[in-house]
DNA sequence: CGGAAAGTTGACATTCGTCAATTTGTGTGG
DNA sequence: CCACACAAATTGACGAATGTCAACTTTCCG
């Protein structure tokens, strides 16, 4: 089913109830498809549906007044993208796809029905809203206080972890399609010094890296090099 | 009272039933005041009460593993600081004063019964942990793409517009008793380039800026140096 | 008055960005 | 299957932004 990952992840906080359970599973919901960089959602609109990402990987960016493009969050299966935009309107901030995604578009109303009869959920939600805002505060710290190579470790350890937990990684490696110049904007960094640092790790063989992929070979030592500590991403395991 | 001030900012999502404001006007908490650069939560602790700022100023902030700080979000008097940590345990990151304060602690056992006897009330707390996340992500622009004129200009410019919805903005200027190197934390820069930034705003005649307050001397102007769009902060006004 | 903390300055090193060119990869039409 | 077109990756040279270190000065407070 298509929420299965938000459900396991959801219940890393709290197990549902078997009618919590069951609500979101019966949560009616848009599946539609999109192609690399398409849009999904549009910064200063105020949608009345939230997007769940069931396949592939989004995220959220915002430009500055000049143009440039920053990254703020980075989703994979299982996230709710931007269930915020069920309070927050309207949005500070885009939503695309980093890949070729499906993803469920959740009208508010069904929220708000859902969270009326299930008024326990609510605080899985705020769990999740409460997550979401845990990574992007160690993507301050990444941004404000290290350094380019720790920068990018740092970025492929959490998705490393995020995509565990989503069960998406096989020996060491998760898909990862997204261009150097897309991840110059998720670390607030130049596209040449993104290839010159990913060149670095490679040398020192923490990772490998192709158009499609990321394998991580030496994930202590990437820790390491990251100052990486998955605390705040509240994994179970 | 000590709770007007976030009633007043919860209200711009949507007015509060008269018995919603009755049971926050009635909320139970301790007063507790804070000298500048007190701790009031430490990190990797679960605490079992949320901080709401009265008076001061407070930040929250985490370290890299070589002991660089980071500080991740500012709070003024209305905010509640980590509302978060009512749903996600332990905390990711420690809360200090950042200059004088007082603050209100609130038992979640409170702020349970709350949300149990006036649901709708949850949206309004739901609001609010969305625009903090608003305001992280705006964040993480500035450090990701913005250079340190702009950078610090923009923290000014966010700073006299939050300070004025809690009004706490006389003539242009407001309380900001911030070290330099504390701003320094905040944006993600050394001291001593804060120093020579802040001369630069100064001899632009932008800002004037003493160990106690901000002034805002050209708000267009700084508006235009930082590319500040407050649409992000939600006001009113 | 004394001392510590904060602010300021200069010299210098390093990181990172920019620009422009080149190479590699990838998909499409013939 | 080949040739072309275009996007992405890579490279080198250079300049700009920012950090570091070590003084020195000012402010604040007891």
């Amino acid at each position: 089913m298509t929420v299965d990952p938000l459900i396991r992840k959801l219940e890393q906080f709290q197990p549902l109830s078997p009618g919590a359970r069951a609500a979101l599973e019966a949560m009616p919901s848009r599946l539609r498809e999109y192609q690399k960089g398409d849009l999904i959602v549009e910064a200063d609109t105020s949608p009345d549906e939230s997007a769940l990402v069931v396949t592939g990987c989004v995220f959220r960016f915002k430009r500055t007044a000049d143009g440039d493009r920053q990254i703020v969050a980075l989703h994979v299966p299982g996230d709710f993208v931007d269930l915020h935009s069920f309070v927050l309107k309207p949005m500070d901030h885009s939503v695309a796809a980093a890949v070729a995604s499906i993803v469920a578009r959740v009208p508010h109303g069904k929220i708000a029905d859902i969270l009326r009869d299930h008024p326990h959920l609510t605080r899985n939600l705020m769990w999740d809203m409460a997550l979401d805002a845990a990574i992007g505060r160690e993507w301050m710290v990444a941004m404000g206080r290290r350094q380019a190579p720790a920068r990018m470790a740092h970025l492929f350890c959490e998705m490393y972890f995020r995509m565990r937990r989503a069960g998406l990684v096989k020996d060491g490696s998760f898909e990862f399609s997204l261009t150097q110049q897309d991840v110059g904007d998720l670390c607030g960094l130049s596209t040449v010094h993104v290839n010159r640092t990913i060149q670095a790790l490679r040398k020192k063989e923490l990772i490998a890296m192709d158009s499609k992929s990321v394998t991580i070979l030496a994930l202590e030592e990437l820790i390491g090099l990251a100052g990486f500590d998955p605390a705040y991403l509240h994994l179970l395991e």
